[in-house]
Formats: structure tokens, C-alpha cells, sequence
DNA sequence: CTGAAAGCGCTTACAG
DNA sequence: CTGAAAGCGCTTACAG
């Protein structure tokens, strides 16, 4: 597989210019003369020759290599991680640059993430993203400062580097909102017992839904683990243990899609049918629950697909202007997590 | 920002040496001597100044970027493609190869894929990997003859390209050898009514086991969608219809996870309990169905992260030694498709 | 309108 | 044991 390089000094040969010429057209430097027809040999010879600049060269000399570095922690263990880098990839795409990924695992030396910092700048990436998962804030290795940056799913402790979160407050807040237009009024919430900035995020948006609507924010929340069994035994709580059928919640807001699952046992194993008899909520739009879960359910999505997007977006726009930094790093820039209406919501019945 | 880039003739002038030497010294180069003195003065310069090569540089001068590409299909819509990003990714990290990403989205124009391995060609890849789903073999973009490349999830139609795929058909035979072994012998097969490899491999691996038991291989399989509702109608078509109790199935083999979440509400409506009254198994080891599923579902996984790892691997041996291709070209490489037992199978009772 | 030449930061024969 | 120099394939002042 002899890997017979056409370069630039054979187009030049080809159609009878200088290299320097060849470079010109190729690149449409702004600011440079070429006749039409020696334009046209130039690039016939190129487009005959299947001529494609190296771009390590190019980058060598340039200083920039037109690479991304994209460095998410844990992908493996994420669920849908993967439309952040469909997202990310997607948008590097537009902007004719490339996606380089390394991800690190959960519990590796800590300055591990340096060194992969660092194998990006070792290959002069123009930018890099840091992808995490379950964090408030975080203090990205010192690398990361060398290099336009952004952060993904955290805020920067120190305020330096722009990051984008989903926000997930507002997002759960829509959802009472959305059960509230219904007519629903004893709303529950199926809290998650992990101390996560998603638990605190989306409590508080249920609380601001519940306020908003005169309801009283306290009443029935339930803390459980964020795991199907977790739902399961929320939801029995909420609904068994000879609660008055007109006094108990006619809605279940579910912390997760995976709670939502076991919620639905639970409304299953009572006799009881969803949305008829209670309606069930989830978050996280998780694929595949979401859409096989019978009836399907309607639940929250995170937007994964626009924070990949946003970060090279922002990545590039630092790259080509260096300034601006500052105005983003302080707060992080909240994405909305849009309701997928479903078939797990139904008004109450009787009311 | 200024990258104020630390280059080899600083540490040259640090150590007071030339850059030779330091390139020498710092790349243990073979057949070279240098004395321990000298050795040591370069180490101290080079960490003292935090010199780290430029690979731009470095591959442009080797002719060996020290990255390979992954080009991916409909990574988006593959639930666990992300399990092969991490394989390759982790396996790239073990031979100092970074691992660059591009996917394409179905339906796409089918030139564009030549287009992307161009890219990663531009940044002179080392090798490529082509990962696809869904097909038995692939005609693959030209441009990947041009480099060493590697495929995952399909056959090279003209056996050129090394392929890894996972064996289904194995994984599907030994889950029945499974189920066997437990007692039962009425097995059911809810198929999947899609032709894709996967279909006609788990299903030729259930019709195997079978066979192999001296069961037999047609009497109960039913074909439905590949969906939570296909497993639902399958499951019900073969528990309820009147089927007398001491003829019906005992056990329920569904095509992948999501017909098995099906086959779970069938049974429960049906008032029956799983695995008491009848066992179910899945396949795909979907996440996170298959935990979540109460009680959670026995399934077979699918060696994602594995063949992520193959595919690197391979193609690092023939980057160094561009023979040997030929001889894994003409046939896939099939890897396991272990069974994880969880604890929806039992022997069937009262036999 | 076009080209000769320097240089990006390395590695590697080659010479001493 | 060590170093001067060529060259990887480009881009870009600069000169004409």
C-alpha cells in the first residue's frame, strides 16, 4: 500500500507554476492576483492529480492544526454521551475542523486528565472540550488554561472558562406546569437520594412549578434511589398504604426515566392503569425507555446533542477571536430541556 | 493566550547541547551513544522547560501522524456505539495512537463517506477504522484502500479488509443450551420480523441449540416487530390463545431487550410471573433495560467494547508490519456474545 | 500577475 | 560520543 503523496510541487509542475502559485489558488489567499486561466490549469491539474494538502504541513506552518480535542469523563457509563459527540462532531464539521476524542475513566489519578490535556497540545489541537458528568463545578487541569476551552455539563470554579449546563430547573418546572394545565393539583415528586446537581435542579423546578401554581411545594415529595426499584417503591408509597383515592396524587413526577419504570410496576401492581387512574412523568428522555414503555412515557429531554454543539461553536468563535472569554466564564450558559410529550399524561379523572 | 511553545532548540540551548542530541536523548533513538551525563543534563533541561515535541512536526518529518481515524455510521441511533469509541480509544491510548472521529448520518449521500476518510487521509491517518451497523457486507468507500483499515460490524464484500463482527448466532445457540440445561424444553423464539444480519443470526443460533437438544427448531418461533410491542404481541400469541399449560412454552427467547420489556407485561397481564411461570431472556444487554427490568432480565451482550479493541489492535500491526493483511481479509472475525445472567430464568416448574 | 526563498519544529543519515 | 545540515510539505512575506 505504497501511499504515493501527490504534493504541492507536482501540481506546480503539472500546470506550469510556481508552488507559490499553486498555494494561491488553492486557498483563494485573499489579497493575490491570478489570472483566470492560470486559476483554471492550476486547479485542473489539482482536481487531475486528486492533489489533497497534507494538513500537517499545512498546520506545521500555519500554527494551527485544525483539531479539536474533545475529553469526556466516563463516557462508557453515560447514557446518550454519544450525541454529545454527534453533536460536537456534527458542528466541527461545519467549521472544517476535526474531532479528536479521549476519554477518561471515573477514578483515575487525577492528573491522568492532564497528560490527556496535554496529548492534545502536544498535536497543537486549536481548542479543547471537557466533558463531565455529575458535577456542580470542577477545577479543570491547569493544561486546559493553556488553550481556548470550554466545559461541558460543570461550572469552572474559578470563572475562566465558558461552560454550558442543561437546565434542568426550568425544565422540571415546565413539567408541573404542563401537569398543572391538566388540571392535576396533588402532584408528587419522586426525589432521587444522590446528592447530584441534577437532584438539587430538578427539586428546586419542581418546587418553583408547585409555588407557582399555589400548590403546596412540600407535600408530596419522596426520596428514593434513582434506580428502578427506587420508582417502584416511591410510587407505592405515594399511592398504597390506604391513602384516600381522593386524597392521594393523581400525577407522578418522576426524578428519572428509570424511576418512571418502576413507578409504572407500581401503578400496575395496584390495579391501576397509566395515564387513566395517574399519570407518570419522567426525565432524561432515555433511550430506549422512554419510547418502549407502555404507554409511552412522557418525560424531559436533556440537550446533549446542543451542548456538544454549543461547546465547538464557542471553541471556534475563541479561536478566531481570542477575546470574549472573559464575558462567559462566570456563569454557565443553561440549555433548555424540552418536555416529549408522550402517552403518560392524561387530566385526572373525576375532577 | 500565547502559547509560548517550548521547542527542542531551546532545550538544545538549555543543555547546552545540540538539538540532535536532545532529539537523540529524548526519543532513546537505537544505535546511538550518548553519554549518562549528557542523557541526564537534556532530561533535566527538557522537564525543567516543560518541552513537549510537536507531533505536527514530528509526523510530518516521520511520515506517521500517530493517529488513526474512526469513521462511524449512524453512531446517533446506535444505542452502546459509544462502548466501541471507548474500546478503540482506550486500546489507541495503549500504543500511543490518538483517535480521531467522524460519523455519518444514514441516508446521507453515499460519496460523502469517501469525502470523510479523505479528511482523515488529509491528516494523514495512520489507519482507519470503518464501523457499521446493520449490514452483512459493505461495499467501502475507495479512499480505504488507500491506508490501513480495519471494519467493524461487516464483511468487505471484496475480502480486501479485515472485519470483526459478533457472533449472534453462537450467543443465541448458547442461551438455549442455557435454557436446556435448566430443564426446559419448550422454547420459544420471538423473532424479529427485520432482515438484518442480526435476525438471521440469532435466529439460525436458537434453530442450532435446538437442533443440538434434539428439540424441535420450528414448532415455537413466532415473528413480530423488534420493539417492546412485538414482544408483547409475540409473548401473548404464545402464552394466551387458550394454550393448554402443559403444552405451552416454558420459556421465551426474545430476538433482543426491548421485546423482552414486552414480553414482561405480557406475562403480567396474563397474571403469570416471571421467571416462576415462565423464564424470559433478551439480547443486546441493552442499557439500561436489561438491569432495570424487575426481575432483571437475563440477555446476552454484545462485545461492543471488544470489538472497538480489535479493531485498533489490528490495525496497529498492520501499520508496523504491512503484511499478514491479507490472510483475515476473506473472513470476519467473530468475537463472543456472552450471556449475563441476571434472574428472569428458572427451571421450568412442576416438571 | 507570478515566483524564489525562508521557515514552521522536528528526525535522520552522515561526518567527525 | 556529538553536531551541522538536509528535508518532510506546506504558507507567506517580499520582490519583481
Amino acid at each position: 500500500m505504497p501511499r504515493k503523496q501527490v504534493g504541492i510541487r507536482d501540481v506546480a509542475a503539472a500546470a506550469g507554476v510556481s508552488v507559490t502559485t499553486v498555494s494561491h489558488v488553492l486557498n483563494d489567499t485573499p489579497h493575490t492576483r491570478t489570472s483566470d486561466e492560470t486559476k483554471a490549469r492550476v486547479r485542473e491539474a489539482a482536481a487531475q492529480l486528486g492533489y489533497h494538502p497534507n494538513r500537517l504541513a499545512r498546520g506545521l506552518r500555519t500554527q494551527a492544526s485544525g483539531m479539536v480535542g474533545l475529553l469526556t469523563e466516563e463516557i462508557a457509563t453515560t447514557p446518550h454521551a454519544g450525541r454529545i459527540i454527534l453533536g460536537a462532531q456534527e458542528e466541527a464539521n461545519k467549521h472544517n475542523l476535526t474531532l479528536a476524542i479521549i476519554n477518561s475513566r471515573l477514578n483515575t489519578d487525577p492528573e491522568v486528565e492532564g497528560v490527556q490535556v496535554q496529548a492534545f497540545l502536544d498535536r497543537q489541537a486549536d481548542g479543547v472540550i471537557y466533558a463531565t458528568v455529575w458535577h456542580d463545578e470542577v477545577v479543570p487541569p491547569d493544561e486546559l488554561h493553556a488553550v481556548p476551552a470550554v466545559l461541558i455539563g460543570a461550572r469552572d470554579r474559578d470563572g475562566e472558562i465558558p461552560s454550558v449546563v442543561p437546565d434542568e430547573r426550568r425544565g422540571a418546572a415546565s413539567v408541573v406546569d404542563l401537569l398543572v394545565r391538566q388540571g392535576h393539583r396533588r402532584i408528587a415528586f419522586a426525589a432521587s437520594s444522590v446528592d447530584v446537581p441534577a437532584t438539587r435542579g430538578r427539586l428546586r423546578g419542581y418546587r418553583d412549578g408547585m409555588l407557582a401554581a399555589n400548590l403546596d411545594p412540600d407535600e408530596f415529595i419522596v426520596e428514593a434511589i434513582s434506580e428502578a426499584s427506587g420508582g417502584y417503591e416511591a410510587t407505592m408509597g405515594l399511592l398504597d398504604h390506604g391513602r384516600d383515592p381522593a386524597t392521594r396524587p393523581t400525577a407522578v413526577f418522576c426524578y428519572n426515566d428509570r424511576m418512571a419504570m418502576g413507578a409504572y410496576r407500581a401503578v400496575a401492581e395496584l390495579g391501576l392503569t397509566v395515564p387513566r387512574d395517574v399519570s407518570v412523568v419522567g426525565f432524561d428522555d432515555q433511550d430506549p425507555i422512554a419510547a418502549s414503555l407502555y404507554p409511552a412515557l412522557t418525560t424531559v429531554a436533556l440537550p446533549h446533542y446542543e451542548m456538544g454543539a454549543w461547546a465547538v461553536e464557542t471553541l471556534n468563535s475563541l479561536i478566531e477571536r481570542r477575546d470574549e472569554a472573559a464575558l462567559l466564564g462566570a456563569h454557565p450558559v443553561l440549555l433548555e430541556c424540552p418536555i416529549v410529550e408522550r402517552a403518560s399524561v392524561a387530566p385526572p379523572k373525576g375532577d
